[in-house]
DNA sequence: GGGCCGTCGCTTTTT
DNA sequence: GCGACGGCCC
């Protein structure tokens, strides 16, 4: 054996040592939380090249995020200390992506093709619906599209797709015009980039062929997080020799509601029989109080291998439970344990993440460390790119780019002023499509004086727009990026519009700052093209943005946070109907999966785990009560500090009002942990007074369908009374009594 | 054609 | 509490 073997072998355990020099064919490696498999991935890939002499151009690596394939290549490249020319590592989408635009002679798309994200999918389906004459309130957009996502993650084309009863015949109506939408608008949606790519695999020897023989080596990660399209697409690729290397934990499986299915790990088992299966056991991260904590949450799943996690570092500091009254003090809690443990520990802000269930709950938290001056990161969330003059500049890009894009091309054919209104525009698109003209057809034919249906200055108008568009296409041609849109801002006088139709001097200048950091942005973007730009802002996960070399605290969801760990982990909002969320409630396995989200939260942490929870919480603007989440229960006694005397009883949710002191004036404040806030504790407000309610705080009631239940608030709304209501069978419900009709138990 | 104002429905999670 | 959309009026 050569020293380079022992130096991509040695700090390696036998387990990880088996994993990464195992011979050819199918490999699947189970790996818990912490288990280094990273470590496995970058040392099987440097292994291949060093010890087997494979060429890198002939290994392919999928990750999860662009940023774990970015620095999956850098560690490879470090350990055998040179640059890898060809090895090729991404995300599915970005890989599917470049292989549909090099094969696009053999798909219905040109290699131009642009990628739509969910605004954009959403405008396309509501067009869909408009042409088929069907009511978007009745027909909900979002659930259409839902559907329509999870047939493509299941390879069912709209010729395929059968629905079930009336809607379901609508959603075939729907998916089908929806998908042409997509080819004339030479667009893709993010489950197209799969479907479409496994299906030319599937149905063209000659592509699928080429491609086996090109990538000789496959590697998989987060294995536990692919769908049935991607599932496909890996056999057919590995295929025939199936050297092919698959990474997972069936624990950490979080993305079921986009079509993953985690029983695709058992299923690569029954694919490949001579599969070397290797489990991967210690856990490199967390202390073993972590870990039991942990397991504890994890073990109330069925259905599962269970493993035997264990870890070196014995003991550790126990798992902080606080009971916070409002969100707004559980965001201070965390704020002031952050500069506590910052100090007594000499910890640096970058060693903590806040971790949430849901975008909406980073305000809270947000404008407590805003108020304290304490620097954090937030990932995710209304982004960059979700700004309305972003996504308006980026919709002119895009129709210079491709001008037969529709949901641009609506965007903006009037943003700003032209004259050209709805009128216009629905007489444009009618009389294009009559014709059978593309948009750009139709504009060029409106140029060429061709007759129309349009009134005089309306066709002006457009041959004016087309002319505009013409120009700027001829600087993008040029790659100069900023100059295009520099031209496209003074030709619109686009920063005039934004002072126009800003409620704010303050907004509109925040709004022009933006557009400069966009700018900024395209000016770094230095010899690339503009349909290379388009693609690249596409596909951005929310976790790539995270800047690592920023010294500040992290704040994120469960779910981007996956793969990532910090010595410092606060779970917030650890309440039913958030974590475990409502959603959940009546989907099949939902509560699985919120315990597997707990799970990976909890795994992140390397030295401590905070909890937190809030008795009342904003939403949708008001503040309504929340009571602990049930999986707070699951953590064994003895690994927890602060944790309340009635969460370690089982009891419902009726007795936690009545023994909880909170919204209880005469008593004092009953917190379970010392307070070290940076504020002093607010003082509870008594509960409003509650003339002329038919139903009270406690009352146990019956509901027609929803069945038994206890009456948590009800107040004044409107000229009806608003009753929310936990009920045994389906949770919390907010119902107008009016309409309920709830009988009173006793 | 465009601007203003009221109503509604809504929030998981993400490539 | 906010954004999308529709109706109404200039």
């Amino acid at each position: 054996m050569s020293a380079g073997t022992l130096d991509l072998l040695s700090g390696l355990n036998e387990g990880q040592r088996a994993a990464v020099t195992a011979p050819d064919g199918p490999v699947l490696v189970l790996a818990g939380p912490g288990s280094g498999k990273t470590r496995v991935l970058t040392h099987r890939i440097a292994y291949l090249i060093r010890e087997r002499g494979i060429h890198p151009s002939a290994i392919m690596a999928v990750t999860f995020t662009n940023k774990a394939a970015g620095e999956m290549k850098a560690r490879v490249e470090k350990i055998l200390d040179d640059k890898l020319k060809g090895l090729q590592v991404g995300t599915f989408h970005a890989i599917c992506a470049r292989l549909l635009r090099r094969e696009s002679e053999h798909t219905p798309q040109r290699a131009d093709f642009l990628i739509y994200d969910t605004d954009d999918q959403q405008s396309l389906i509501n067009q869909a619906l408009t042409e088929l004459n069907l009511d978007s309130k009745k027909y909900k957009p979002r659930s259409l599209l839902n559907t329509i996502s999870g047939a493509k993650n299941e390879l069912i084309g709209p010729r395929e797709f059968v629905g079930q009863g009336y809607l379901g015949e609508v959603t075939s109506r729907v998916y089908s015009r929806y998908q042409e939408l997509l080819i004339t608008n030479n667009a893709r949606d993010f489950d197209d980039l799969l479907m479409d790519t496994a299906i030319l695999f599937r149905d063209t020897a000659q592509v699928r062929e080429k491609y086996q023989r090109f990538y000789e080596y496959l590697l998989v990660d987060e294995f536990q997080d692919t769908n049935a399209a991607q599932y496909v697409l890996v056999s057919l690729l590995a295929a025939p020799q199936n050297n092919v290397f698959v990474v997972g934990d069936e624990d950490q499986a979080i993305y079921a509601f986009r079509g993953a299915d985690y029983r695709n790990v058992m299923q690569f088992r029954k694919d490949y029989p001579q599969a070397k299966v290797i489990l991967l056991e210690q856990n490199y991260r967390s202390t073993q109080i972590i870990l039991d904590a942990a397991r504890g949450v994890i073990d109330q799943n069925t259905h599962r291998t269970p493993k035997a996690l264990f870890t070196d570092r014995r003991g550790g500091s126990p798992i902080t439970v606080f009971e916070a009254y409002s969100d707004q003090e559980e965001a201070e809690y965390v704020v002031s344990i952050v500069e506590q443990q910052r100090k007594r520990q000499g910890m640096d802000y970058r060693d903590f993440a806040i971790m949430y269930r849901t975008n909406a709950q980073s305000r809270a938290l947000e404008e407590a460390f805003i108020k304290e001056g304490v620097p954090y990161k937030l990932v995710g969330g209304v982004g960059f790119y979700k700004r309305r003059e972003i996504r308006d500049l980026l919709a002119y890009l895009r129709l210079v780019n491709n001008v037969d894009d529709s949901v641009s091309f609506n965007r903006i054919i009037n943003v700003p002023k032209r004259g050209i209104g709805k009128k216009s525009v629905e007489d444009f698109q009618s009389w294009a499509a009559k014709q059978h003209f593309t948009f750009s057809q139709a504009l060029e034919a409106l140029s060429n004086g061709e007759v129309s249906s349009l009134g005089n200055s309306a066709i002006k108008k457009f041959i004016e727009f087309n002319n505009l568009l013409k120009a700027w296409q001829e600087i993008a041609q040029s790659n100069d990026l900023a100059a295009l849109l520099d031209d496209i801002i003074a030709q619109t006088h686009y920063t005039l519009h934004l002072h126009e139709t800003s409620d704010t001097t303050d907004e509109a200048l925040e709004r022009d700052e933006n557009v400069r950091e966009f700018r900024g942005l395209l000016k770094d973007k230095v010899g690339i093209s503009l349909s290379e730009f388009l693609e690249e802002i596409a596909l951005v996960a929310d976790v790539d943005t995270l800047a690592d070399d920023m010294n500040a605290v992290t704040l994120l969801t469960l779910h981007a946070a996956k793969g990532l760990e910090y010595p410092y982990v606060f779970l917030t909002g650890l309440e039913e109907g958030i974590l475990p969320h409502m959603r959940s409630f009546d989907e099949p396995d939902g509560m699985a999966e919120e315990r597997r989200l707990f799970y990976v939260g909890i795994t992140r942490a390397m030295q401590r785990v905070y909890l937190t929870y809030a008795f009342r919480r904003m939403t949708y603007g008001e503040s309504s009560p929340g009571v602990p989440s049930r999986f707070l229960r699951d953590i064994p006694a003895g690994l927890t500090e602060g944790m309340s005397a009635r969460l370690t009883k089982d009891i419902d949710r009726r007795s936690y009002m009545e023994e909880t002191t909170w919204d209880k004036p005469s008593l004092p404040i009953g917190s379970s942990t010392s307070r070290s806030l940076l504020s002093p504790p607010p003082t509870p407000k008594a509960p409003a007074p509650k003339d002329n309610l038919k139903y009270r705080t406690n009352q146990n009631v019956r509901h027609a369908k929803f069945g038994e239940g206890v009456v948590i608030e009800s107040k004044r709304s409107g000229g009806d009374e608003e009753v929310t209501v936990s009920f045994k069978s389906v949770g919390i419900k907010r119902l107008a009594a009016s309409f309920a009709n709830l009988q009173i138990l006793d």
